[in-house]
DNA sequence: TTATATCCGATAATTTTAGTCGGATATATT
DNA sequence: AATATATCCGACTAAAATTATCGGATATAA
């Protein structure tokens, strides 16, 4: 419960390990897969994944990889997380309303405003506050 | 991810309901579980489970049922989760260290940041901030 | 005695998350 | 031009976590 995902921990690693080096320095899927025991495969989507969105830049065949395209300053820790895994919310009522209980619901008031909390705190933070 | 699990869920709505009504007034789980269209068996353990906790009471035989025990504004939310779901933490890594990253982990100092962060959070509110 | 409720361990189903595989495309180097 | 090394990407499988079910025990009011 309330756990990030590996995608974002990986996606958080990888960004961190770029930002160490100078900026148009190139790292590729191979190279911070072995040096944080990452699954090659899946690094691999999480940094596709991430290029797809302009946080990073693909750069294509021998001595290829990837290096920060975006400002990481600017991207809050919300936008960050809906980018790397989808929406977010305590509950999935908050963006899908497909809920057995929604009509009865008696919590779900209560819950939107800790949601608010949640979520302003994490818009409060932005990824350059991991990654650095 | 950054979910409540349904058990969560179930028991504040629960908590609720039983706070609707008088003091010493007794809720069954059929009766919660029809009312708020919860699958009966699950709401039975998660309620037997927060008798366990102390935090409502348990009446056995027929007529039998639940009510509030514990004072709910005296339990915070980091409490009741836990009590309710277990250890709380955005990585598994803040209560078990059984991680392949852990040695190289470049993320783990700031990820623990961010968790300071949403447990102070939810240690700021109590349940009944929610079930009220 | 009976009916209704909690109690509780074991297990099954479902959903989410994590990881694998196969083969395509792009490009620097030789 | 050939080759090696990298990204790209959909389909698939595996594992883990969550959610739900089953069976039968115990407690007690009526």
């Amino acid at each position: 419960m309330l756990k990030l995902t590996r995608k974002v921990e990986y996606a958080l690693i990888s960004l961190r390990h770029m930002q160490g080096k100078s900026t148009d320095s190139i790292s590729s899927t191979k190279e911070i897969a072995n040096h944080y025991n990452i699954p090659v495969e899946i690094l691999a989507k999480t940094l596709q994944h991430m290029a797809k969105e302009n946080i990073i830049e693909a750069i294509n065949g021998p001595r290829g990889g990837y290096r920060i395209k975006a400002k990481l300053n600017k991207i809050n820790l919300v936008e960050f997380f809906e980018k790397v895994e989808g929406p977010l919310g305590l509950s999935d009522c908050f963006y899908d309303a497909n809920c057995m209980q929604i009509e009865f619901c008696n919590i779900r008031t209560p819950i939107q405003r800790i949601n608010n909390n949640m979520i302003n705190m994490f818009r409060s933070m932005s990824v350059q506050d991991i990654t650095n």
